[in-house]
Order: C-alpha cells, then structure tokens, then sequence
DNA sequence: CGCGAGTATATCGGTGTCCGATATAGCGAC
DNA sequence: GTCGCTATATCGGACACCGATATACTCGCG
C-alpha cells in the first residue's frame, strides 16, 4: 500500500518546510527560524502554525520527539516523514516543470 | 504594492493546477481534465473543488469569463492572474531547490 | 532594581479552502 | 429507455492556517 504515504500529500507549503527544516533535529523554536531563512523569508510561521502542525505531524507519525532538554523539546522525521517529503518534492518537480513550460511561453507570446 | 500580488499567495495545489489550466482559455470540465493531465494524474478536481475555487478567483480578479456559449462558459487569466502564477511558479522553484539539496543529503547519509 | 527584548512553548477561535455527495440536464449509443 | 458522458452548480463537513494571546525564563542596560 503506497496510499500510506499517498494519504498525507499534498503538504502545504509551511508544513513543507516544517519537515524539510527536520531533516535535522531541531526544537520548535529553531523551527521557525530555519523555515524563514529555508525560504527566504517568503514563509513566516507563527506559534499557532508551529504547534499545531508538530500536534497532527506527531500524531501522524510522520514525526517524533527525540529530546527534552530544559524547555527544548526536539523533533526529527521518522522514516515515514522522510518517505512522505521525499514524495512531495517530487510532485513539487512536476509543478515546477510543468510551471517552466507554461511561464516561457507566457513570456514569449507576451500580453496577446 | 507588490502585495497586490502577495496577497494571494501561496495557491494550493489544485489551485495552482487550475491557473496553469487557465493560460489557455478553456471552460470548467475541460480544466477537469487539463488539470488531471499536467498533474499526471495527481490532481483530481471534482466539482466542488473547481466552481469553488471559480467563484473565488473570480471575485478576486484572477480569472474572468471570456465566453458563454450553449452551456459552456470559458475562463482566461487576467493579467494579475498572471502575475500571481508567475509569482507561484518562483516560489515553487525555490522549494524545489531546497528540496533537492535535502534529498541529496537524506539519500546520501542513509537512514543514520 | 526594573524593564524591554529575545527565547521558548502552548491554546483558542476565526476564516478560508478543499472535496465528497448530491442535483440538474442534455446528448448519443445500444 | 437507460446507461454513461458532458457540463454546471450547491451544500456541508473536515481540516489547516495563522493572528492574538498567554506564560515564563534569561540577559543586559540604564
């Protein structure tokens, strides 16, 4: 069953990031600032996207909490969120191909 | 105001899908269909998603009626809805790229 | 000593979107 | 004459985003 990844596509675009910035392990916190500098500053999530994405990811299991140190609490992907990010960066390829084709001819047959 | 066009980012998938539909000028089953195609598949748009999001793109002058004949009713992007695909389209790129890197990375660590 | 700024986590509620289910209706084929 | 395809449209549930708000610790500066 491949729906087991399937089933959690396609990520939004904060949520996204989410999981490409725990691709190492980090506290939320860390979070947050990893997926603003990641995006180059297109992306801002606030503490109610943070926590509340972190709550449905876990319970997901896409993923899990691997240290508590002092107030830090630090998440990583599982194998499952890894498998589930690697799906969508290749949907990702899709849009974006299909998006380059679309944009050079916007550009080249101009305003019609 | 660069915002004019910020303000309607990020689309969603399926969203986004219909825009690109839209470079061309084609009515609602046949953005259905295009739709399903450019995604390979990936992206169904049944009825509720599609007049929905019709209405809404409309209101917000993305896309606008350019025919009605017999009970087709054919939808173009605006020039802003270009603008807002075109803008989509660069922040997709940059996802990619950031995806790619992480993807190396995890392929090439292993499960660690 | 007090106060602002930064670190860090957490909850709540409004808003918007997706999307399945449902409905209508004309058309051609069998 | 009924099945399936074309074609448009509405409704309601479920979910996610995200701003506002709250708590609390730490550090530095006046």
């Amino acid at each position: 069953m491949a729906d087991r990844i399937a089933r959690h596509l396609p990520l939004t675009e904060p949520t996204y990031y989410i999981l490409l910035a725990l691709t190492e392990p980090l506290h939320g916190y860390a979070v947050m600032q990893k997926v603003e500098q990641l995006s180059h500053g297109a992306v801002i999530v606030g503490p109610g996207t943070l926590y509340g994405a972190f709550s449905t990811l876990e319970r997901d299991g896409l993923i899990v909490k691997v240290a508590e140190v002092e107030r830090r609490k630090s998440y990583a992907l599982t194998a499952l969120g890894r498998q589930v990010l690697l799906a969508q960066i290749g949907r990702l390829q899709v849009m974006v191909r299909r998006g380059g084709e679309v944009a050079a001819r916007l550009k080249a047959t101009g305003t019609r």
